[in-house]
DNA sequence: ATCGCTTTGTATCGATAGGTATCGGCGCAA
DNA sequence: TTGCGCCGATACCTATCGATACAAAGCGAT
């Protein structure tokens, strides 16, 4: 199990040779990526285990490819809330989001943003520390190291163009907030009601 | 509806005189918690309908005992996720606001109420405390610490200001009542009918 | 009721923090 | 070199906050 995590995991469990039961045990140790698990076993101790063992949803065949669909995007409507939020990842998603930390862009519907370098480096902070207020000082450390001075105004630049490029509203920002007199806290919710790809259809 | 917000939901369609569907649209307008719904019908038409307003799983009727609690376990896992990073409780609900402590904001029917950041301290401290004077030293100790005059009036001010945005009748406060020579209390309810303090007997 | 003291409400205003337009310096590519 | 885009410094503007002052309301004494 190398290289990026997927977004998600759907398992059958009649893989040949394979017993997914321990594979999803295996799995939950060491990641929270979101599985969906098929089976042609549909009794109800075979649900009720594959739920325990770390599965998110459990779907026995015959189902069909609808239903798979619209539970894989319940699912992953859920996990959008909180991908955010877990370090060491290469990818982050918040709102309707994607920043690729590996080719340094932000993706929006698969559309490229064009964030400049200094954009991208700030948006990387917030995202890798939502939720909680970063100060200044913090952010310029972060940003360019120790060597600043104390009324370097950069921050606040930088923020007004990021949410000039990512803020539905940029005077009433959702993503990055200002705390007065404290700095800026990112929120990857933004409006908190992250129901977005559900409420278009 | 009213303190903090549930766990969690399980919903059962067959509601008598409720629409669940249009609850769930609505409740996902204002809310993330988890939803497990309920139903007698069982058609993939139904299931696919339900995800897509916005709960998380949809278990049909007949259904054991067993399972519903594995999928609510498996339900909450997922969100726990969340929880394990922001310890302690993220939303409060009183009247007809929510207060997000994460994002900073109140709404109202979804809508921010564009709380300043010295107002959304304040009322803080009062949606933690709730139903209980506090009088204007500890209120200064809670917002600004150690360091503070024996005359000063912030918190009056700071009062004034959050009434008039959150008080339906700023000069008869609801929420945010006034103690004479006590402090001021917050009551959650809103309700006109006065929660007679000691003072009265 | 009236008076007078105390407590609370709030309008006003100055200080300060934050938002942002503008511009010049820099690096890079053609 | 020129042209272009990125970046940060500066300056100016606005919003927020709290100090002050005064008005209003509560409350006891007369």
């Amino acid at each position: 199990m190398q290289g990026a995590m997927p977004d998600a995991i759907v398992l059958d469990l009649m893989l040949p040779g394979e017993d997914g039961l321990a594979l999803t045990r295996e799995l939950r140790t060491r990641s929270t990526v979101p599985i969906l698990m098929l089976s042609a076993r549909g009794e109800e101790i075979d649900r009720v285990v594959g739920l325990e063992v770390g599965a998110d949803d459990y779907l026995a065949k015959p189902f069909s490819p609808r239903e798979m669909l619209a539970r894989l995007r319940a699912l992953l409507r859920r996990c959008l809330v909180v991908a955010a939020e877990h370090p060491g990842e290469d990818k982050y998603m918040f709102g309707p989001y994607r920043l690729d930390l590996l080719s340094r862009r932000l993706l929006r519907d698969g559309a490229d943003l064009g964030l400049s370098g200094a954009e991208f480096d700030l948006l990387k902070v917030f995202v890798e520390r939502p939720n909680r207020v970063l100060d200044r000082d913090t952010l310029l450390e972060l940003l360019k190291g120790y060597g600043h001075e104390p009324f370097d105004r950069t921050v606040d630049i930088r923020v007004g163009r990021l949410r000039r490029k990512i803020e539905p509203d940029p005077a009433n920002p959702a993503f990055i907030r200002t705390v007065r007199g404290e700095g800026y806290l990112f929120n990857p919710g933004g409006n908190d009601a992250p129901t977005v790809s559900c409420a278009a259809s």
